[in-house]
DNA sequence: CTTTTTGTTGCAACTGGTTGCAAGATACCA
DNA sequence: TGGTATCTTGCAACCAGTTGCAACAAAAAG
C-alpha cells in the first residue's frame, strides 16, 4: 500500500487525522477488485471493526474523493460506485446502460472539448467527476442484455 | 401553449392517459421562467388543486423527461432542477459551480467527443442527461461568490 | 349511459445518502 | 507523561426521491 504513506502527508497538510477508520476505508478499496457501492465497502470494513458506522463510510468516501484517491460514479441504478484511483491520470467514467461495466477514459482524449467549452461559453469545466452513459461495443450489436 | 396538443398525441400513441395532475404540471412548467425544482414546481401545482401528491409531481416530470419535452439537471446541491425544452436541440447543461448558472450548450458542440468516444472505445454515449460541472465567464475571475 | 379495461393516483413505507450534535479520539505541546 | 485544542465518530433525525398497493378514473366498448 504506497498510498497510505502519501494519504497520511495529505492529511497532516490539510490538518486532518488518520484515524482506524480512514485506515480500514482505505484497506478495503485495496481489497475490492473494481467498482463497489458504499454497502459492499462497509460490508468490507464491518469484517474488521463491528462498530464503524456506514456515515463515516460516506465521510471518507467523500474525503478521499475529494483528495483525488477515489472515483464515485452514478451507475443511474441509483446507488454510487467508488473505486480506487490513487496516482492514475484522471478521467471521465463510461457506464454502459446494457452491462453495467465501467470504463476510464484518460482526460486529455476530452481536451478538444474542454478548449471549445472555454472559447465558446468562458466556461472552465471541471472534468474530474463526468460520468457518460450509453452502450458498449458488446452491447450495441446484441439486444440489450439485463445489468 | 402549443406542446399540450403534441403532449396528448404522444400519449396517445403510448397508450397513456391525459389527467389533470399531467395538465398542471405541465401548465406549472410553463410559468416557470428557468429551471426549478420538484418542490416549487409542486408548489404551482398545489396553488391548482391541494390534494395532488409530490410524488405524483416526481412522476410527471420523469414522464415529461422521457418524452423529452422537460430538461433534467442535478445542480450538484442535492436537489434536481427541471426546466421546460419542448421543442428545442437536446443540449448538455452546464452548471456553474459559483453562481449556480445553467447554461445548454447545443449538443452539435458536442459531436467531435461523440466520435472520438465511438471510434477510439466503441462506445455510443447518449448526451441527453449530461451535466458537466465548472466556473462560467464571470465566476472564472473574481472571488467565488456564494449560490 | 353503463360497463369493462387498464393506466393513474394518493398514501405510506422505504432507499441511499447527509447532517447536527455530543461524546470520544488524535495530534501537539508543556 | 498529562493536558489541551480540535478533529472525528456514532447515533439519530432528516432529506430528496422511489415504490408497492389498493382505490380511483380515463378511455373505449357495448
Ligand atoms: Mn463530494
Ligand atoms: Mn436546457
Ligand atoms: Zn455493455
Ligand atoms: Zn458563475
Amino acid at each position: 500500500m504506497a498510498c497510505e504513506k502519501i494519504f497520511i502527508r495529505e492529511l497532516h497538510q490539510r490538518g486532518l487525522r488518520l484515524t482506524p477508520q480512514r485506515e480500514m476505508v482505505l484497506s478495503a478499496l485495496h481489497e475490492a477488485k473494481g467498482f463497489e457501492t458504499a454497502e459492499e465497502i462497509y460490508e468490507r470494513v464491518r469484517r474488521l471493526s463491528a462498530s464503524v458506522d456506514i456515515s463515516t463510510i460516506y465521510r471518507t468516501l467523500d474525503l478521499l474523493h475529494h483528495m483525488g484517491f477515489v472515483a464515485s460514479v452514478d451507475a443511474g441504478d441509483g446507488q454510487a460506485r467508488f473505486a480506487l484511483t490513487a496516482l492514475q491520470e484522471p478521467h471521465v467514467h463510461l457506464v454502459c446502460q446494457g452491462c453495467g461495466r465501467i470504463v476510464g477514459v484518460p482526460i486529455h482524449e476530452v481536451e478538444p472539448l474542454l478548449q471549445a467549452l472555454r472559447a465558446r461559453y468562458g466556461f472552465e469545466a471541471d472534468l474530474d467527476d463526468v460520468t457518460l452513459y450509453g452502450l458498449c461495443e458488446n452491447c450495441r450489436g446484441s439486444s440489450p442484455s439485463a445489468r
